[in-house]
DNA sequence: TAAAACTGTAATAAAATATATTACAATATA
DNA sequence: TATATTGTAATATATTTTATTACAGTTTTA
């Protein structure tokens, strides 16, 4: 058993290599694949599928089993996890890029832009994971020959 | 005169950083603002400030003024300026992260994955350039006191 | 029961990217 | 002609991402 706390910080690949796990695991059906073996299809370190796959685990869309033989399978139907779903288990920042700057609180415009930009941010996601909540993994797996 | 090409690469805070500049030079209205007072609100180096003035200007959202006294306006009326004109100006890469992987061509999953991830990148983006489209810099700088 | 093949995770290193800084030529103004 | 400013290149620093190394904990199976 273990207990961790997974600290990424960007939305860089994540979504891409999320979804590249869990294509390969639905195609898998009931078998379990390795992350060595998943490495190698992503061709990425395989640390980086086991974090990916703390987290898919962590918000319920795979499950593992540890020793030899163990692997990863998908812990729910794949027309059940919605593509929005997904987005929102990588996502860590905001889309377009937050500033991490404290602009200057003596300029009216500095002083309100993280604000504003906050507010321009939360509907400009909003209509992202509406666009992406219309499509399953199992409708993205089906593309795959 | 000058020639330039500019090379960014990545999504990072360049929008907030344009709109934060065009929210300014609308404020200004007729005065013009020079990089280094466009700096200071940001609270980021001017040098990054003028080559963001330069990717707007190249895409005519703004007009610059060299020597003595010079700086930079806005080069047409903020109502006709989109945000989805102004994040197509600064986007680089595709929004949810390109994986610059080659994945394992001899796997029928990573043979075509990068195919069907930029078609679901291309749906993705579109609604979130619909979204912006409906906002122009004018109404977003109307929101300051 | 011990070797083998896995997972899980921490720690560290390397690579990539973003941001800041320095420098200076070109340009316009006063 | 001095000054303030843009435009841009080159370089340095900081931050973030990705890879690597290492190893303890789990299961399976010979």
């Amino acid at each position: 058993m273990y207990c961790n706390k997974n600290n990424y910080r960007m939305n860089n690949a994540r979504f891409a290599i999320s979804l590249h796990i869990l294509t390969l695991l639905d195609k898998a059906k009931e078998e379990l694949l390795s992350s060595d073996y998943i490495a190698g299809s992503i061709n990425i370190n395989p640390v980086l599928v086991r974090k990916e796959l703390s987290n898919l685990r962590n918000h319920g869309f795979v499950a593992s089993k540890e020793g030899k033989n163990g692997g990863s399978y998908l812990a729910k139907p794949a027309h059940s996890i919605l593509l929005s779903a997904v987005y929102l288990s990588v996502r860590q920042n905001n889309l377009l890029g937050t500033s991490k700057n404290t602009p200057n609180p003596h300029c009216p415009v500095g002083k309100q832009i993280n604000t504003h930009l906050n507010n321009l941010y939360e509907a400009t996601e909003a209509a992202l994971i509406k666009e992406l909540s219309g499509k399953s993994l199992a409708e993205f797996s089906m593309k795959f020959d």
